[in-house]
DNA sequence: TAAATACCCCCTGAAAACAGGGTACTACTT
DNA sequence: AAGTAGTACCCTGTTTTCAGGGGGTATTTA
């Protein structure tokens, strides 16, 4: 099987040549393409289809065109005998359950040592899965924090409408935009702030903004 | 003066490769010291003082113990010969404006190609001051952003007011806190609400958190 | 010293929010 | 078939917000 065939996929320039510079000295990898989006990846993939001669993709998840995440599913849905490790800067709970949903084969946050790295792509392409500890419990606080709790104890509609309040928008407005009446709208407001256990209409803002419904 | 003395800190391992790769190729680098945080930099120099040899230090701005903007100031006020360059993952508004008020040398973003990164440290080493075009940006786009001028524009007592209506009190409360009349509490966050040019408590929520006058 | 700014207080009245109840239909699960 | 969750609506009140005015004093600044 030796040597493994890699992509790297990083569009921090100098990230990627770190990397580059760890690999390259072993001769078991031969990366075969380094990109600066998941678009690139993608593309490669889908061309060299029938090969199908890619073991692992190397993936940061932040990148223009198709970030980290897409990519992640898009190999797991067309290429499934390539491997992907993603190495990340940030690792955010959501980040970190959608990638685990999409059956990524590892996480190393960026700030990982070479060793750890390089340990994390021998075990995957061993077959085995490989998380870091601090990714683990990234994950872990995630599973049992009541943030992702609240976000699922919202139904679609609560969540609209929690939206629009923390937009400014009167109970009247939002009965407008929504074509319901005015009391519905009083309704949903009650129990957001009943749910979220706040006293008011700051307290339902900071919450939305929290939970990431609006911008700022 | 060939060749020049350098510090690199960061506390991401891979990232500190990549800056290693590019930078060992030149002769007219030599890098005497790497670190994790910007501590053991600021140790280093203060030992070394008398000799005053370290030319340049490129710095990252999130570390432990010691931060990039931190470890810069300690630089500029206790070894004015060493330059500094900061190399960044994020550059927001405020953290540029601090680095450039203590007089930052150059601030370079992280997925820079490497190219520009070694331009930025030769101009730096000959005396001028670099920033990527996207650093001027963010720059530029802060200096003239209303956000500055608001926090300028507000009163102790109405950040006080602003501060107190974004935790969810009632103008009650607050006046009662305060020991002021609830009139005035009113007057306030009617002058909050037309100054800042919002709605209502939604608006006026979502602004001390952009001001950073709340924790959530 | 006049002007500007920060700070503080009051009034009215309409609109909205808030608190506490309720009904009813649908869809899905057990 | 009963239970649960989501959706949508309604009623009765009280409290608060919000918009529009009106004051005043003290301090800083031009």
């Amino acid at each position: 099987m030796k040597p493994y065939k890699l992509i790297i996929a990083d569009d921090h320039k100098m990230f990627l040549d770190g990397l580059l510079s760890i690999l390259k000295s072993n001769k078991d990898y031969d990366i075969v393409l380094t990109a600066n989006s998941g678009k690139n990846v993608a593309k490669y993939l889908d061309i060299n289809n029938a090969k199908d001669k890619i073991d692992l993709v190397i993936t940061d998840v932040n990148m223009p065109d198709m970030n980290g995440i897409q990519l992640n599913k898009h190999i797991k849905e067309n290429h499934y005998k390539t491997k992907t490790l993603v190495v990340s800067m940030l690792h955010d709970t959501t980040t970190i359950q959608t990638l685990t949903k999409d059956n990524v084969d590892g996480y190393v946050p960026k700030n990982a040592e070479k060793e750890e790295l390089l340990k994390a792509i021998e075990n995957i392409l061993n077959g085995e899965k490989y998380f870091s500890q601090s990714i683990k419990e990234v994950y872990l606080k995630g599973m049992f924090s009541n943030e992702k709790d609240i976000m699922e104890s919202l139904s679609k509609r609560e969540k609209e409408v929690l939206k629009l309040i923390a937009e400014e928008h009167t109970t009247q407005e939002i009965a407008d935009t929504l074509f319901l009446s005015k009391h519905t709208i009083e309704s949903y407001r009650k129990n957001l702030i009943s749910k979220l256990e706040v006293r008011n209409l700051a307290g339902l803002t900071k919450y939305a903004i929290k939970l990431g419904l609006v911008d700022d």
